[in-house]
DNA sequence: TTCACTATTGACAGTAATTTGCAACAGCGT
DNA sequence: ACGCTGTTGCAAATTACTGTCAATAGTGAA
């Protein structure tokens, strides 16, 4: 919903169904393609490439593959990919349930919200900077509530 | 203003300045930290590494004692670092105008504006979620009002 | 001013996350 | 089943750092 002229945004119920938008778009669904689309639909949240070569059966399954798979997946609207903090890349399904990032700076936690929950944060700031923030690529930034309390004068680390 | 058991949040006056408070905290003034500091009063915004040690006149100024001095500089509460899109670390000068960043995903432009402008935005976003939001370290990213524009149906590409 | 102590350096090897080059291989239309 | 060519595995390259270590050079004290 709310999709001015983005990205497709198409939820695919099933692997077969990005298979075959694959092969129409006139690629081949290959073996390493595959064990990349069964890892995200198996995950539950965001992952890394480490995480889908490894748990693949295959061992010689190599990251380069699941990257050029990755990009090509991306470039077509199936896949994005978030950057929750200073480590690796994380990778998941478009469609099935846009989520936003929030990510605390000091203990590490990234909490998913729906888009709508940050309209109103988004409508703000396109008010007064005239940016259409997206918080599903690189995360809100800062200290989580906890991490907040942790640091309040008075309160012991 | 507002720096809750923080940082200290001095302002140095003058490469000196900051020559006393490494030598009072015990350390020494070398000529490596000398180009790093200079190349950080003379930078207009934030800037790499990369920026720092080929813009030295003394060639065999090593990456690796840049990222040392940087490092030491900003536990003290000297320098901060930025992380604008998929590029090096970026650092400059704390307290010489506390800034924070807004990202064009698109464009590649960031802009920076004073913390207080984006307190309403922060306020939003603690009420709602119970993060302190700072976008001194990771912008906001989306997309800038004149790439917005140019993504509006009806405006060609 | 010289001295000695040790923080800091240059040089270089190592690491993590990707990207690239290329010959062999394997989807897929026919 | 065939063959075209998109994809792969493998290896080497790249980028942004981080770690190691003997040599050097700031600094406070003599």
């Amino acid at each position: 919903m709310t999709d001015p002229a983005g990205t497709p945004a198409r939820a695919f119920e099933s692997i077969d169904d990005v298979f075959s938008v694959l092969r129409i778009e006139g690629h081949r669904v290959s073996t390493p393609c595959r064990l990349v689309l069964e890892a995200l639909f198996a995950a539950e949240g965001p992952i890394s490439v480490q995480r889908i070569v490894e748990q693949s059966p295959i061992p010689e399954f190599e990251p380069s593959s699941a990257y050029r798979n990755l990009e090509r997946l991306e470039s077509l609207g199936i896949v994005r990919h978030v950057h929750l903090g200073h480590g690796p890349s994380l990778y998941m399904l478009v469609g099935s349930g846009e989520k936003e990032f929030l990510l605390c700076e000091r203990c590490g936690r990234a909490a998913s919200v729906d888009p709508g929950e940050l309209d109103a944060v988004r409508g703000r700031i396109q008010r007064q900077f005239g940016y259409r923030a997206r918080f599903g690529h690189f995360p809100i930034v800062g200290l989580c509530a906890q991490c907040v309390a942790a640091d309040k004068p008075g309160t012991p680390a």
